[in-house]
RNA sequence: GCGCCCAUAGCUCAGCUGGAUAGAGCAUCAGAUUUCUAAUCUGCAGGUCAGAGGUUCGAAUCCUCUUGGGCGCACCA
């Protein structure tokens, strides 16, 4: 159940008014506390304590509280009776929302044919995880990767596979799709990797390609049969290398993948309807929307449908996205993860999406986050100064796992580290808010000491050993006699089902992959404190440790799960 | 120029409800294993919450200004 929801309600309840309750930091002073005296003594004409005072009969006589007292300026301090709190570990969960909402979720965005970096690694890994936490509360989620498969940069990569192999029939004038066989033209997934980066270069240095690949992106957006046959043959095998490093980083399928080539399919449909509504203006020979309101007091430039060449924009495929999903999934919000730097893309859009009336602004959000910089507070870079690439990245820090294996002798397999390994990554991403830029440094990520994702499975690891080597059935019997620790870990555990709906009311994943460590603290403490399994341990207090311990790993397990990670046998 | 974000311990970060003595991890130092996995636990030390003013019974948190940093401001996606 969700404590604090329980002792909240029956306070509001017995007090008569909605009470501000809070968790004191220092946990001597109780399990709860409220400041409502303090709040309400200056409206009532009353000194705080005298009003506190008046206030802590009725809460004495809730029959869950153990002791209720007044401190320090006017607080209201309250302990809950062990009982109460042994009984509360029992109760059903009322976790799922009665009211769900459907959620179109826009995350990870991968590029065809450019390999996957670090900067993949937020939108991938926490969208991942808010869609874990989404569904776990009952909404509905449809995710998207919504792929950046039909810009200038597959005409880039076609024209840098046309200079490598001219003579093949893609380019030539009587390309016959029916006369080849696709698969005789294969593109390895490591050739596909360096022609985006190489095809760039040769375009800033050489102006007549770039032209030549401006212009095999018109063709190919306008069906052009031999550029779309070739682009097929490596879209598939961008999608597959996709699908490998999903699997990789343990994410959930995404729903669907489509991406701005789908999008666009939809422009002639928009064209219309802002026609229609005569939002579309001639501006420099681009079509424009004009969304400059006269309050705004920051820059708010037009938002561009086809640009004066009449290419698709960026803007325009975003806009399509939305129609595509109020046509098919009907979603109640719309969330797009993406960095920060995106902000101004997304008023525009949504700005534009609102005039159409597809949606109200407060149900389209950008969630943006901070970008990922390297120790020396510049974009984190490989050694050979790229981008670090994200297999790049998961392979350091399994080699780094595998290392610390070494040197402890232990004997793990290989599912084993790079469980691990993910952990250690997807913790490191998860536990910073969200919206920050923050440092990724390698030699904390590998260190797997304290406030990690290997110190989170090891807890459950370890705590599971336990449950494992018991021979006894674990029932909840009645409570014996309960040690600080003991109790302090119940607490925490009732605390679990607040946390999932605050981390996603506040989507910040940070709020529960902090919890998943002060929980695991809690664990360890009662872990060291109180032995289960030991012949000194009278058999009541151990079926009440054994009972203590199991919900704790479930509910630890849950957590874990809803990060995205595994738990290992052993480690 | 305009706008958004940020500044907390040596380092990396919490403090997302304005509350009580500002907390963790790492690093340093001192301890704990005949004991269910030491990737653990316990303890010491470490602070002008960038600076100044204001609101409040109470400010790291809200407001204003200053300083320093990051990012964005139509034809790249």
């Amino acid at each position: 159940m969700n404590l604090y929801k329980f002792v909240s309600n029956s306070l509001n309840k017995k007090l008569g008014f909605v009470a501000n309750l809070e968790i004191p930091k220092n946990r001597e002073f109780g399990d709860f506390s409220t400041n409502a005296a303090m709040v309400m003594a200056k409206s009532a004409g009353k000194n705080p304590r005298e009003f506190a005072g008046e206030l802590l009969p009725k809460i004495s006589e809730l029959n869950f509280v153990s002791d209720a007292s007044i401190a320090g300026p006017g607080f209201i301090n309250i302990k809950l009776k062990n009982d109460f709190i042994w009984e509360s570990v029992n109760q059903k969960s009322d976790i799922k929302n009665q009211n769900p909402y459907i959620i179109d979720m826009d995350y990870g965005a991968y590029n065809v044919a450019k390999s996957l970096h670090i900067g993949h690694l937020r939108t991938s890994i926490v969208g991942d995880t808010l869609n874990r936490i989404a569904k776990f509360l009952g909404h509905k989620t449809i995710s998207y990767n919504h792929i950046g498969d039909w810009g200038r940069p597959m005409g880039l990569v076609i024209a840098y596979i046309e200079s490598l192999h001219p003579d093949w029939p893609f380019f030539q004038d009587n390309f016959d799709l029916k006369k080849i066989k696709p698969e005789d033209y294969k593109i390895s997934a490591a050739e596909l990797d360096n022609y985006y980066p190489a095809a760039s270069a040769r375009g800033k240095e050489d102006e007549d390609f770039l032209n030549h690949a401006r212009e095999i992106t018109a063709k190919l957006q306008n069906g052009h049969a031999g550029y779309n046959a070739i682009y097929d043959i490596f879209l598939k095998v961008s999608l597959d290398m996709m699908d490998s490093i999903i699997k990789k980083l343990n994410m959930m399928p995404f729903d669907k993948t489509l991406g701005e080539r789908n999008a666009s399919q939809n422009l002639a449909n928009l064209e219309k309807i802002l026609n229609d509504k005569k939002l579309l203006e001639d501006s420099e020979g681009a079509k424009i929307v004009n969304i400059r309101r006269e309050t705004d007091t920051e820059p708010m430039p037009p938002f561009m449908f086809y640009n004066s060449r009449g290419a698709d924009t960026y803007e325009a495929t975003d806009l399509a996205a939305i129609l595509y999903r109020k046509t098919n999934d009907n979603p109640d919000k719309i969330w797009y993860l993406t960095d920060s730097r995106q902000q101004l893309h997304f008023k525009q859009v949504f700005r534009v999406a609102e005039m159409l009336d597809l949606y109200p602004i407060e149900n389209l959000e950008h969630l943006y986050f901070g970008t990922i910089n390297g120790p020396g507070g510049q974009p984190f870079k490989t050694r050979d100064g790229n981008v670090a690439g994200l297999t790049d990245i998961i392979e350091m820090v399994n080699n780094a796992v595998r290392a610390r294996i070494t040197e402890s002798e232990k004997n793990l397999d290989d599912k084993t580290v790079e469980a691990i390994a993910l952990a250690a990554l997807k913790f490191n991403d998860l536990i910073h808010d969200v919206k920050s830029d923050y440092t990724f440094d390698p030699a904390s990520v590998t260190s797997f000491e304290g406030r990690t994702g290997p110190y989170i499975l090891y807890t459950a690891v370890r705590l599971n050993s336990v449950l494992k080597k018991s021979d006894t059935k674990i029932k909840n019997k009645s409570m014996v006699d309960i040690t600080s620790d003991e109790r302090n870990l119940l607490v925490g555990i009732l605390d679990f089902e607040r946390t999932v709906q605050g981390a996603f009311d506040n989507r910040a994943t940070d709020i529960l992959a902090n919890y998943a460590y002060d929980l695991c603290q809690l664990i360890n403490t009662f872990y060291h404190n109180c032995p289960i399994l030991h012949e000194d341990v009278k058999a009541d207090i151990r079926a009440q440790r054994l009972y203590i311990a199991k919900i704790a790993f479930n509910t630890l397990s849950s957590v874990i799960s809803l990060m995205g990670l595994n738990i290992p046998d052993k480690m």
